[in-house]
DNA sequence: TCAAAAGTGTTATCCTTACACCCATGT
DNA sequence: ACATGGGTGTAAGGATAACACTTTTGA
């Protein structure tokens, strides 16, 4: 091994978003090999070269429409992750990959191509990579169960010398990240909760990153469904920053069919965001922000009341400097 | 040329910022050619080593430390710039250089190297590459003079098909960025105006880059001291997101010594901001965050009645979720 | 006629904005 | 005494969060 350079490459990850039925789903490849326990999810993956396309998001929408045969809607880069044991096998050997985050918004379409260079594809909901953020029915149990005393433990151990350097001890990151009674839950915080979460050893990434931390707590739980390399950051960092677009710019839209009820719109926020929201505060915030109009018709009814069908206004992009559903706290 | 690989390096561009006497400082090392009268102003740079630093943040912070013997304080990731022409010179050759933009926050100090990496390193007046992005003393005159007819003239031309298949028209990108009359401009679109002017053929990176547009245009202005390669794109999304992480991060204090006047503090957020603030509002706001206790003492009187003298109460950091300065729309 | 979902009206509270005024010091 | 900047009290308006109730359909 020498000691200086070592090649590096560029990678382009996307979480792209889709949601069918109350919940919110992502595109992952995953390994289709009969007895192999070790397959995991991963994100679309494509490499940039840099002679194809002229920028780094044009090269993302090409293999995704060549490979996943999806149209994208908006997308947007999350963050560059770099950090040397991302991809860490033991032994590592070959070039260091840098991979570029994104994340996009899709309609899901029936004909998804089934396989992504070689790979299978599939739905899947977010949740179940973090259970503890779906917050739709109240809080989740396994939070009050089992997360918070682990991580509670976790606070309590002394840290080591590089941590304490750090600027806040681990109580304080752990009230910040996930509240301290029931009601501070901030739902953008996704990726600071995942990160506590792999610093107390509590997912599986973590055992496989190989962080002794993890190994001394004998039969701690591995929380969510595990994904590939630091994949699940990269999950994570979408939720958060979509969950924080939803509230000023009108990208719930690109996930929804072109007329839909109050009611199917609100489904979609609460599913993004995590949370119940109350029926007509939301109402009224629609109705304030103009952000959508009725297109006359109702839909066939689905057990109840006929609720009237709506289209998103286009024309608020140029009325309105930040159109968007700014949920409030509870609620 | 090759016509599939082309060598891929990475760089890590940082705009370090400080700020001193109601000015907002940047980093900038510069040639010091004598008759070379195309020498640039350019950001620090560093190539990142996986094999030196574990992270790429810690990698940054690694560099500057020995270079330009500066301590960061905050240190953020930007954005990753990736795009083919962000290096052009003329019949490029070389390899491709992604680099991935952060933002740093640094006290001055007397001992900053003056040179770095063999190039002469320097603090400039940011608003010097943004001219029109400091509304402290009222509207900039160069808006209403020079850019506002310009960028109208530049609305109403025909755009090129490709263009045209994007969201939004060229008159509402305009009107969303420097808004409609005197009273809507958003400080924290710094990024959506610079890109506007370049994209209208008024900044010299335009001209260098060989857009046609620009060279249509005889005799167009060149706005602001340019930077090299793509360094004031970077520069313009550091200042966005300084301007935006002050309302709900206590990141201003990174910037001030550890006694300050209340009226110093409102002075290095409206520098930041580019905007004046209503004083006594400005004051409620600090008081009603709790960010900030007095020390006791009073400042020696710079001619007039003498001012107390407050710290960062660094406990804020775990009481409140988001502890910034929410400072709002007008005054 | 009853369940299920759609849809509305109103009030208390807090936060933001703006106003106008007083205080302590140096010259 | 007066200029200069420091420092405060209070009222009007708007946005938010919560309350409970009516309407329209299908089974």
């Amino acid at each position: 091994m020498e000691p200086r350079s070592k090649s590096i490459e560029i990678g382009l990850n996307a979480a792209i978003v889709a949601v069918e039925k109350l919940e919110p789903l992502i595109l992952v490849t995953t390994r289709d090999e009969a007895g192999a326990g070790d397959a995991r999810d991963a994100l679309p993956f494509g490499p940039f070269n840099p002679l194809a396309h002229r920028t780094l998001e044009m090269g993302l929408r090409s293999w995704v429409g060549e490979q996943a045969a999806l149209e994208l809607g908006h997308v947007e880069q999350l963050y560059t992750f770099g950090d040397r044991g991302r991809h860490a096998s033991p032994g590592d050997e070959g070039p260091h990959v840098v991979s570029i985050g994104y994340l996009a918004l899709s309609r899901i379409r029936e004909n998804t191509r089934a396989t992504i260079a070689g790979y299978r594809a599939e739905w899947r909901p977010w949740y179940g990579y973090f259970p503890w953020e779906d917050w739709r029915d109240g809080r989740p149990e396994i939070l009050g169960d089992v997360i918070m005393p682990l991580l509670h433990d976790w606070a309590g151990e002394t840290p080591g010398p590089a941590e304490r350097r750090l600027a806040l001890p681990r109580a304080v990151r752990l009230k910040l990240a996930f509240g301290e009674d029931t009601s501070h839950w901030d739902e953008e915080r996704v990726l600071d909760r995942y990160e506590l979460l792999y610093e107390a050893g509590l997912v599986e990434e973590a055992l496989r990153d190989g962080r002794a931390a993890a190994l001394d707590r004998g039969e701690a739980p591995r929380l969510g469904r595990p994904m590939q390399f630091d994949h699940r950051r990269i999950l994570a960092t979408a939720i958060s920053r979509l969950r924080g677009k939803l509230k000023y710019r009108p990208v719930v839209f690109e996930l929804m069919h072109d007329a839909f009820t109050l009611t199917e719109l609100q489904n979609t926020v609460e599913a993004i965001s995590g949370r119940h929201l109350h029926k007509q505060n939301f109402r009224r915030l629609v109705e304030k922000a103009a952000l959508v109009e009725p297109t006359g018709a109702v839909a066939a009814a689905t057990g109840g009341r006929p609720a009237a069908l709506y289209r998103f206004r286009r024309e608020i992009l140029e009325e309105r400097p930040a159109p968007g559903l700014r949920v409030g706290a509870r609620h």
